[in-house]
DNA sequence: TTTT
DNA sequence: TTTT
């Protein structure tokens, strides 16, 4: 088809710590439970009411996977960006079943964390190991690399002032 | 919870004419369902694979599903922007399953038809008989109304001209 | 034209504290000016770089500018959905000018609070004065109402278990 | 900045014919003048009002600078998504302005066609030459590649059924 | 002018 | 299971 997007855009808090597991040939994913809500006041009663949503979230970037496992924990708050997939699977009774899940995975993923401890953080774009600096023998989590592209070629003499 | 944002936005087609059935007090709910792909080409062979995932759009709000029954055919585009909800429901053979969908309720909900057909289209927001023009005895679709809200108090002498 | 989209969303922290003022006919118009930025490692030489880019963010609703004006402060993180205008004004020496910002008017504008400091915050969407509870004489800050619009005709027996 | 987000999303139709430049070490740059609008009714005299909205984009990666190129002419209707960017500059007459525009460069952008013709179009992520087979001295335009990613240590038996 |  |  041509001309289509499936995006989700998730901020959130992490109900449990990350869970990394492997593939056979050594990929890691990663798993993550995010919590959405919303609060309103009930018309009627006036009372206050709140609707909590769980996301599954799985990552498949080895380097977003790494950024999860060693910044993320229980209660952190992110900002992902990734797409809709659900999956069909069959559980030990033979019964199948679907599971839809917010994918990271190649192009368009993203994972910020939105608590800025542990001076780690950052925005991660999941660059697949690509044109940026980030990739090579270091561990060095991969850094959203926007300005440095098509740098050239461009009069960037962006200096920090308002222009209001 | 102080903070989070759940919203999926999906360009995509229809695979079947809108389902449009109604609650015991008269609400009507509209059902789509609305395909995304992907096109790749494979790494190793060269060949070209897509993928398409099917997504399930139920509409709450009133405005948005006559919007869906008048003007929404089997393969129509759309844009549509909704939030993530999980259903818990038991099947005929007592077995528990889940559900999930894109949900149009309430606010930040929009269906836009991107195949101009029909003179009808145009964009939508749910408004939920809110504050622009649409509400009443009319049977005229809502109508996005960004410009008209604020209007005062600022000068929107923007003429159509490219400014560029 | 049928069926287009103009959609901006920032994370991004607050530069200064907002700017409140009133429009001739008492409507408040709230001015933030927001910074996001990216950070990188340069390919040459390895070096961390970073670069700022600044929003001027305009909110024409009420109830927002009610927000903006009681929660946010500077320095304090949010997360804005508005749309893109650009505006034509004359300067004192009668140079034409254009000025972008990122306006929350109308429908699908949200703005949210990501420190969740001093128990007041939550998430707001634009309603307008709308459908959900918050109107009133009250100058309670309104209250994103997703779960309560079309709830009925609805069976909405979420409870929290997890489907994973 | 730990954790923030500077995101624009556009469905719109194309004014002109994109315009191609090259800078000075040959790498290509595109600008696109996307038009939306907004249609409302007016809530005192009930006419129909329409606001256009002019956005220029600018696309610095060569991949997307080819699709551009290529496929998309005057009229044509795009999903674009990207960045905010504030340049400043100097015009003939020596006064300094201020120009905003949409950049697609690095990740996080993406260009898809919404009117399929030509049988080219599909939709395209900007992958800056990056881990996706489209690389390489062929002109192909670079292929959005999310399901090939991390393949492997996944049941993807998504046939293409509808499941619901 | 923010934030890390 | 989070968060307020």
């Amino acid at each position: 088809m041509a001309g289509s997007v499936n995006k989700v855009i998730l901020v959130g808090n992490l109900g449990k710590d990350p869970e990394i597991r492997r593939t056979q040939d050594g990929r890691p994913i990663a798993n993550l439970s995010i919590a959405t809500s919303e609060t309103w006041r009930d018309k009627g009663t006036g009372e206050r009411k709140e609707k909590t949503e769980w996301h599954r979230v799985v990552i498949f970037n080895e380097g977003l996977c790494k950024v999860a496992e060693q910044y993320l924990k229980k209660g952190a708050k992110v900002y992902i960006e990734g797409a809709l997939q659900t999956r069909k699977w069959t559980d030990q009774s033979g019964v199948e079943k679907y599971s839809t899940e917010v994918v990271l995975q190649g192009f368009n993923s993203t994972l910020t964390m939105l608590d800025g401890r542990s001076g780690g953080g950052g925005s991660f774009a999941d660059d697949a190991g690509g044109d940026f600096g980030s990739s090579g023998p270091s561990m060095a989590p991969p850094r959203r690399a926007v300005a440095s592209a098509g740098g050239g070629g461009r009069n960037n003499d962006m200096d920090d002032d308002i222009p209001f």
